[in-house]
DNA sequence: CTTAATGTTCCCCA
DNA sequence: TTGGGGAACATTAA
C-alpha cells in the first residue's frame, strides 16, 4: 500500500481533510482536519502495519485494520463509496480512506516505539532465536503479537509456520534451534514473496491504484481447509487458536 | 439465521 | 507479570 501511494501524495499540500467516522478518526474529527489542511506531504512509510504519513507541519498515521483502503484518484468523488469515512483533497487529486467495517485508524501523532517489536525483514537470527526463548506462548499468537514482531498478520503466520513446518500450538521458547532457524528464514521468504506478488487479495484488498494483490494464489494452508496439501497430499487442517482461524498440514507440521 | 472474515484492545482468571 | 479465553467493535458474504 504504502509503495502504491506514495508517489501519488509526495510533494502534495493538503487542501482539505474530512472524516466522517467515530471509529475510524476518534476524539475531535474536526481539529485532525484543521491539523491536515495545507500541510505537505514529505515521506510515506511504514513501521509493522502502521502506515507514517510525515507532513512539513508534522506526521499522522493509518492503520488498515481488516478492511480498510486507501485509495487515489484522480476525479475527486467518483471513487466514494458509502463506506468512504475520510476524504484528503490534494493540489492534485484525492486521496480516499475507505473502510466497510470501520476496524482502521486514522491518528494525528507517529506510533509508540514500545508498541511494536522488530520488523520481520530487518531481524536478525540471533536477536529473533532470543525474542522466541523469552516466551512460553504457543508460536501462532506469538507471530500475530506485534510487540514481538511487527506486521505479521494472520495470513503470514499461517503460511510461515507451513514453509518451517512448525505446528500453530508449539511452544515458542522450546523450539530447536534448526526449528528456531528455518521459521525466521520462512518469515522472511514468505514476506518478502507476498509483497512482490502485490499481497493477498482473498475478498476485496487491493493497492491504492486499485490493484489486486496475486499471493493468495500461493496461499499453501491458508483458506485451504479440506483441501490436500502441495506438499503431502494430507488434508489442511483448520483449527482456532487465540480466537484466529488457524491452518496447517497435521503431517508437515507435526506437533 | 448463523458464522466467519486481512486486527486490536480490554477484561477476567489462573 | 505472563498468558489463555472471551467479548467487543461494524459490516458483508457465504
Amino acid at each position: 500500500m504504502v509503495r502504491t501511494v506514495a508517489p501519488h501524495l509526495i510533494g502534495r499540500r493538503i487542501v482539505s481533510a474530512e472524516f466522517t467516522s467515530r471509529h475510524v478518526t476518534p476524539g475531535d474529527r474536526a481539529k485532525l482536519s484543521k491539523r491536515l489542511k495545507d500541510a505537505v506531504v514529505q515521506s510515506v512509510s511504514r513501521r509493522g502495519k502502521f502506515i507514517l504519513l510525515k507532513l512539513d507541519s508534522g506526521v499522522f498515521t493509518v492503520h488498515l485494520g481488516m478492511t480498510g483502503k486507501l485509495l487515489v484518484s484522480q476525479n475527486d468523488m467518483k471513487a466514494r463509496t458509502p463506506h468512504t469515512y475520510g476524504i484528503f483533497v490534494l493540489d492534485q487529486g484525492v486521496l480516499l480512506y475507505d473502510d466497510p467495517r470501520q476496524f482502521g485508524k486514522i491518528e494525528w501523532g507517529s506510533v509508540r516505539a514500545d508498541r511494536l517489536g522488530p520488523e520481520p525483514l530487518e531481524i536478525g537470527l540471533e536477536e529473533f532465536v532470543k525474542r522466541l526463548k523469552k516466551h512460553k506462548s504457543r508460536i501462532k499468537p506469538l507471530l500475530l503479537n506485534q510487540k514481538f514482531l511487527a506486521g505479521v498478520g494472520n495470513i503470514y503466520a499461517d503460511e510461515s509456520l507451513f514453509s518451517a513446518g512448525i505446528h500453530p500450538l508449539a511452544n515458542a521458547s522450546r523450539l530447536s534451534p534448526a526449528r528456531a532457524a528455518a521459521l525466521h528464514q520462512s518469515i522472511r521468504e514468505v514476506l518478502a514473496f507476498a509483497i512482490r506478488q502485490g499481497g493477498s487479495s482473498i475478498s476485496d484488498y487491493v493497492d491504492a491504484e486499485g490493484n489486486r494483490g496475486y499471493f493468495q494464489i500461493h496461499h499453501k494452508v491458508y483458506g485451504r481447509e479440506g483441501e490436500p496439501c502441495a506438499a503431502c497430499g494430507t488434508p489442511i487442517r483448520k483449527i482456532i487458536v487465540g480466537q484466529r482461524g488457524t491452518h496447517y498440514c497435521p503431517r508437515c507440521q507435526r506437533r
